[in-house]
DNA sequence: CAGTATAAATGAGTCAAGCTCAATAACGGA
DNA sequence: TCCGTTATTGAGCTTGACTCATTTATACTG
């Protein structure tokens, strides 16, 4: 009857109650959304009295915060695993591109909760999730700023924008995806989609060859002579 | 002591109360977020019994559809205006980006109030808000479809691809924006964030062919020191 | 100008769900 | 076996969305 791991000591006994009542509350939230979510059924699904919860837990939200966590923990690993093993900023941010389209369709529900929430949170209780999302993007920008090294990108925009189009795009694709009703796991369709949103943000981030120096030149006499007007002026 | 204006009829009384407690509303969905607004201060602000505003609405859900209505409305209006004057896709493309984006961000609460929050609702209520905004972006879609015919818009790639790396990555700018503490209303910068933003995007979406792209570089570079001379005249 | 039917407004009361806490049970070392 | 500590419980408290019986305002009519 027993499990083969069952946990023996007092210590390991907590920390498998925790990760059941994430678990549970990783289902709960998944099938009803935040405020749809009653502690009571996550309770019952973890087989924990109600006010056990909050021994481990000082509310809902930081439930939620736990189940998130767990979520970017995955999704950080697993990106960085795969990345290792790419060369080539092209291909590297490809891989992260299906990567992350990939994850956030099987675990929709999660994303959704996440965003959006950060307003009606304290300062201090939002800051954890940016902290999720900023480890996670730190991959990316990793890759990026290699990139620019390599001469691959472009160094004349701020990363930061550059990670908006990225992730803003993809976002955006997964929303339309999911709300076209699409499989979450058409994975052909999914790569086809990846490769055409890459391919425009390649064009648009990719360091230009010989030509594109003169649309740069271009780009800096003008705001040299605008600043020059602007002096007259 | 009465308004100018003081509605007289039954209907139009009813019409004012109705647009009173919209707004009272979005004030205070604004201040303390959906679920930090209480119905009963919403009914203080509006001068209104409670139940009075259950009256008007089904529930609390049914107000913010409302006030985002309300909002997208002012949104698509102003968007559909300002293109009207504007000649060239790049043109109108840019004239949208910053337009939304300022939106966005003047509003950013209701924004943020919105996204996220489909998941929780019935397929026929999240329906509502997905019909806004279809009706908003057939304002982009149709810039974009022009743009097409024209020759300026490359053809390959599905229009839905184009408007989520268009609308993705604005809108996670704007989030960007907020985070690191930008004030909402500093034009300058954002206009340069948008401007960055739209050439990466152009060099994805604009039709290659001849240099065209070079050309519209030119052509818009041209724009520019024209109407600054226009400013010293 | 009453008189009345209908529409509109009210707010005390209900209900549901997150959360608390005094009482209880389980544990493990002596 | 006893006892101090830790963990668990679930009945009740609180808050806030929502309801509904009652009251008030309005427009219509003879």
């Amino acid at each position: 009857m027993n499990s083969p791991t069952e946990p023996r000591t007092r210590r390991e006994r907590v920390e498998a109650r925790e990760e059941a009542i994430i678990a549970a509350a990783q289902q709960v939230f998944g099938d009803h959304g935040f405020d749809g979510a009653r502690i009571t059924d996550i309770a019952r699904l973890a087989e924990v009295a109600e006010g056990t919860i909050y021994l481990y837990f000082k509310n809902k939200e930081a439930l939620l915060h736990a189940v998130v966590g767990a979520f970017y923990q995955r999704l950080t690993a697993s990106a960085q695993e795969g990345v290792q093993g790419l060369a080539g900023t092209r291909r590297q941010l490809e891989f992260l591109a299906r990567h992350h389209m990939i994850s956030c369709l099987t675990e929709w529900h999660i994303i959704e909760m996440t965003v959006g929430r950060y307003r009606q949170l304290s300062e201090y209780e939002s800051s954890g999730y940016l902290q999720f999302n900023k480890t996670y993007v730190a991959v990316f920008d990793n890759v990026l700023r290699e990139g620019m090294n390599r001469g691959e990108i472009r160094k004349d925009i701020p990363i930061w924008n550059i990670r908006d189009l990225f992730y803003g795009s993809l976002d955006y694709s997964c929303r339309t995806y999911m709300l076209r009703g699409h499989a979450p796991d058409d994975l052909v369709e999914i790569a086809r989609n990846v490769q055409r949103l890459m391919n425009m943000v390649w064009q648009g981030i990719a360091r230009p060859g010989e030509e594109g120096s003169d649309h740069a030149d271009l780009e800096s006499i003008t705001r040299r002579l605008e600043a020059a007007v602007a002096r007259l002026e």
